[in-house]
This record gives C-alpha cells, sequence and structure tokens, in this order.
DNA sequence: CATCAATACTGACAGGCATCGATGTCTTGG
DNA sequence: CCAAGACATCGATGCCTGTCAGTATTGATG
C-alpha cells in the first residue's frame, strides 16, 4: 500500500491541465507537486534519466548502482521513491529486479509544462 | 546573488536537452533539479500557477495571499525561493511587489520533459 | 514630519528527508 | 540442504526545509 495519501493515477490524470491555463487548485497541486518533488532530487533525475535512456527502456539495480558513490539500500530507496510515485514500475525477473519508466508519467510532465500558451503569456505581458 | 551554487541560467540552459535521450551528467542533474523542487512544494506549484495565469501574467502579494491559509511570512518565503531558483521574476512598483513568470524557465522544463522520443521508447520495449 | 500600510528580513523550532550500516528475504547453484 | 549473490527493509543520524512570530524597511498620505 502507499505511504499517504498520495495516489499516483490521481495525480496522473488530474496532469493533464497546463498550469498556465488557469489557478491550479489545492488538491490538484497536492497531487502533482509528489511527482516533481520526488525528481527534484539529483540522485533520482539521474535514476529515472539513466532507466528511460536504458536499452529497452529498463535498468536493474546493478546496471545503476556503479554510476553513484552510493550505498545499495540509498539507491533502492531512491528507486522506491519513483516507484511509489508512479515514475516506475518494478518487475521481478529471477534474481534481478528492473525497474521500468512508465512513459504516461512523463507525458503527464510534459502536458504539465505544455508551452503552447507560454508565447502567448510573454506577449500579452507588453 | 544565490544562496549555494545553484546558477539559475546555467540550470536555463542546460535544461534544453530531454533526459529521455541519454543518461543524465551529474552536474546537470544538478542543475535542473533546484528547479523541479522549488515546485515540488504544492504551495510554491499553486503560487507558480497563480502568477502565471494572473492577468498579465504577473501578481503581487496582496493578490495571492488570499489563496492561501498561511501567513504573509511564508508566502514571501515561498515567492523568494521560486525567484532564486529563476522561476519568477521581482518587479517592485511603489509599494507592491510584482512577481512575473519566467517563459524560458517554464520552457527549459517543457523541453526537459519532450515526449517526441516517449512513443519510440514505449515501442522500442516491444 | 508623523503615521499607516505593504512587504521583506531574521531567528527559531518542528518535521521531513537523504544517507548509512546491519540485517532479512528471495533466488540460483552446488 | 547449504552457500552465495541481489535486493529490500529497519533503525539511527545529521542536514535541510517549511512555518511562524517578531521586527525592519519602504512608500504613500495627511
Amino acid at each position: 500500500m502507499s505511504k499517504s495519501g498520495c495516489d499516483p493515477n490521481d495525480a496522473l490524470a488530474c496532469c493533464s491541465t497546463p498550469l498556465v491555463r488557469e489557478p491550479m487548485t489545492g488538491a490538484r497541486a497536492d497531487a502533482v507537486a509528489p511527482l516533481l518533488r520526488a525528481l527534484g532530487d539529483p540522485v533520482r533525475l539521474r535514476l529515472m534519466s539513466m532507466v528511460v535512456s536504458h536499452e529497452n527502456a529498463e535498468a536493474c539495480v546493478c546496471d545503476l548502482l556503479p554510476a553513484f558513490d552510493l550505498s545499495q539500500p540509498t539507491i533502492s530507496h531512491h528507486l522506491k521513491v519513483l516507484h511509489e510515485t508512479g515514475l516506475l514500475d518494478r518487475e521481478k525477473r529471477g534474481v534481478w529486479v528492473y525497474y521500468q519508466a512508465r512513459p504516461e508519467a512523463l507525458a503527464a510532465l510534459a502536458g504539465l509544462f505544455a508551452s503552447e500558451d507560454l508565447g502567448m503569456v510573454t506577449g500579452a505581458s507588453a
């Protein structure tokens, strides 16, 4: 079960509304912020990038560990955070645990920062 | 001056490379993560959204304060964090301080999550 | 100049988080 | 059945951060 009231599915479902269209409600911000906070750590951001850009868009802990000067429990902890936030999927195959990125999560974040309106915003301020 | 070694300009300059293309370097992650961390707080995410979607894409503290159950110093603190991270610009006009979103910062984040490769990633895993 | 309003700054405290060492669990191989 | 490797979990520790109360600063007004 999840640790708190943050439901990843809920977060993904509501991210489709760009934050430039209208003021974000408190509930929506509470749902989206954990995604950004999870990627707000340099280690987790690198882990996410490594998994996504890895072959077949998946990687096991043994692939990721050598890139850091951190202990294995620490890496495991960060992967767990990314998993609980809904950014990574876990799949155990034999002895190894493979983490896969969830494209819909990244797509949700991309939609959040949808830049279609940004040009309009810049022009409107003049 | 910035509080730490995080240079907003550096962060914005390097964000243009999507994190799905190749593994992110440690230095790059250190530069980008603060942007995501800054928006990883629900209050700051709402503040950012409110400023961007506000009339003329700017808002003063007195416009933002009533939407929260927080004290004025707390709101000011969060705005300061967003400003130091390079997400908001400050402009003092008379008694009021107007905060304006920096479109290039949001564009940088949008570029980070550029979804052009996501479809390829999903397909490639099959 | 005196007063008031709006905002920023400082110090302090509580809570959360990143990290580690030690240990447990599960799978594979002999 | 035992040993070894891969990964997760637990408990502890130190740092970071969100929050507030109080105070200083700045500009408008009379």
